[in-house]
DNA sequence: CTTCCACAGGAACCAGCGGACC
DNA sequence: GGTCCGCTGGTTCCTGTGGAAG
């Protein structure tokens, strides 16, 4: 081979040479923590001076933040806690903190598991009764005179799919303590879900309550500029598409978290195309992107019958039943010569389907033709087909879908 | 005003699983 | 090895219901 202006370690140098228009990728991750919290002074002073007894040894009020989506509740909350910590550790203040998100936990186990996990209290991930894990948590903070700070993230999910249970148990938890104590903070994006809370829970949660307003265009501007100077080279970022950022994710409720993604992404994009600079244009795509991803991830995980359901729904015009899809589907079942779920499941799985934003489900009455949901694709058909083209299951029925529907 | 359709969706229950405890 | 635990993902049975047709 003739190798007279190639060789393997050019590639490799140019490669190490090649300056990436990003700084620090880590910065625009969504979850990432900076140091300066913009516009959040007043919800950190009032989170620190609600927590800070804590340092004396007295309990802390239990405290309840609520705001929209990526309004800085779960950062001021583990920003203070963190900073909390550091003096806790430094004066050896008896007290350990936990942070659980319950929608990423899932179960009531699993939430006490991690908060038993955070506290350095050896537990079973599985197998235990919730009693003794809860028996283990108090006997270890009352032997080793440790208080406990649990952050409750998103807890609207924990009580809407499991009830209060868990929540009345914490916040009674100081009458089987003596000497130390346990103090919540939960965090919630909706605040309908109180309806759901046993009065006491809710009296002993809402001690001090404290709204998360949603960040302007202005003030989403000032937090990405600052993190684009930390994440990406200098003078790449250009200001119109950082106006452009900002405007957008204003104009989604003014979630942060979505406006750092957005950044991010379009860095990405702009990087894969070898641009220089970060354009309009590279927002704009991230902004599709985004979404795109979002829905494929989605539909590609979903349990087969739910598949299944989503593809009964392609297969047939607007406006009509869930008798319809339910006929459909079991069609698709028999294709596949796999056992049909039942209608009473099938119901369910649409409405899952719903919470997703895949298929809508409402509900319509018809009179004297009864009453029924008229489900109905949400996403372009176009993507459903892409997805499950690739399912080694499901390719073939793509087929029958696309003659279906003529 | 009453009837009655075609479901919605709650409640109770079940099987199977992975795993701890004794 | 037997017993208990909680979770998942179902089933069975059931009562409830908006509004056009009669």
């Amino acid at each position: 081979m003739a190798t007279d202006n190639f060789s393997i370690d050019d590639i490799f140098k140019r490669a190490l040479n090649k300056t990436s228009i990003f700084k620090d990728r880590n910065v625009l991750r969504s979850d990432y923590i900076p140091d300066k919290l913009y516009f959040r002074d007043e919800q950190i002073r009032i989170v620190a001076e609600t927590i800070s007894p804590v340092l004396h040894g007295a309990r802390p009020s239990n405290m309840f933040l609520y705001g929209k989506t990526g309004t800085g509740k779960t950062a001021v909350a583990k920003y203070v806690f963190s900073k909390l910590s550091q003096i806790a550790l430094s004066k050896s203040i008896g007290v350990r903190f936990a942070y659980v998100n319950t929608r990423m936990a899932g179960t009531e186990y699993r939430v006490l598991y991690e908060i038993a996990r955070d506290f350095n209290i050896p537990v079973p991930h599985t197998g235990l009764a919730l009693s003794e894990i809860f028996d283990r948590i108090f006997k270890n903070l009352s032997r080793d005179r440790f208080s406990g700070l649990i952050i409750l993230d998103e807890i609207d999910f924990l009580v809407k799919s499991h009830g209060d249970d868990l929540l009345y148990e914490l916040t009674r938890a100081n009458e089987r303590l003596s000497g130390v104590f346990i103090s919540l903070v939960g965090i919630s994006n909706d605040l309908t879900f109180k309806e759901y809370l046993d009065p006491r829970v809710l009296s002993s949660l809402s001690e001090e309550e404290l709204v998360f307003p949603p960040y302007t265009a202005e003030e989403l501007k000032v937090i990405l500029a600052d993190r684009i100077r930390l994440g990406f080279q200098p003078n790449v970022f250009t200001e119109a598409a950082l106006n452009l950022a900002a405007a957008l994710a204003a104009a989604e409720h003014g979630d942060a978290r979505r406006a750092v993604d957005l950044v991010r992404v379009a860095g990405e994009i702009a990087e894969r195309k070898n641009l220089a600079f970060v354009d309009e244009e590279q927002v704009r795509e991230a902004l599709l992107k985004i979404d795109q991803d979002r829905l494929v991830d989605a539909l590609r995980s979903l349990p087969l019958h739910s598949k299944l359901v989503v593809l009964s729904v392609a297969g047939l015009k607007d406006n009509v039943s869930t008798g319809a899809v339910y006929n459909n589907y079991s069609q698709l079942c028999k294709k596949l010569g796999i056992p049909e779920l039942t209608t009473r499941r099938v119901s369910g799985l649409l409405n899952e389907l719903s919470m997703l934003g895949i298929v809508s489900a409402e509900t319509v009455s018809l009179g004297r033709q009864g009453r029924s949901k008229r489900p109905k694709l949400l996403i372009p058909l176009t993507t459903v087909k892409a997805v499950f083209s690739n399912d080694p299951v499901l390719f073939d029925l793509v087929k029958y879908v696309e003659d279906y529907v003529e």
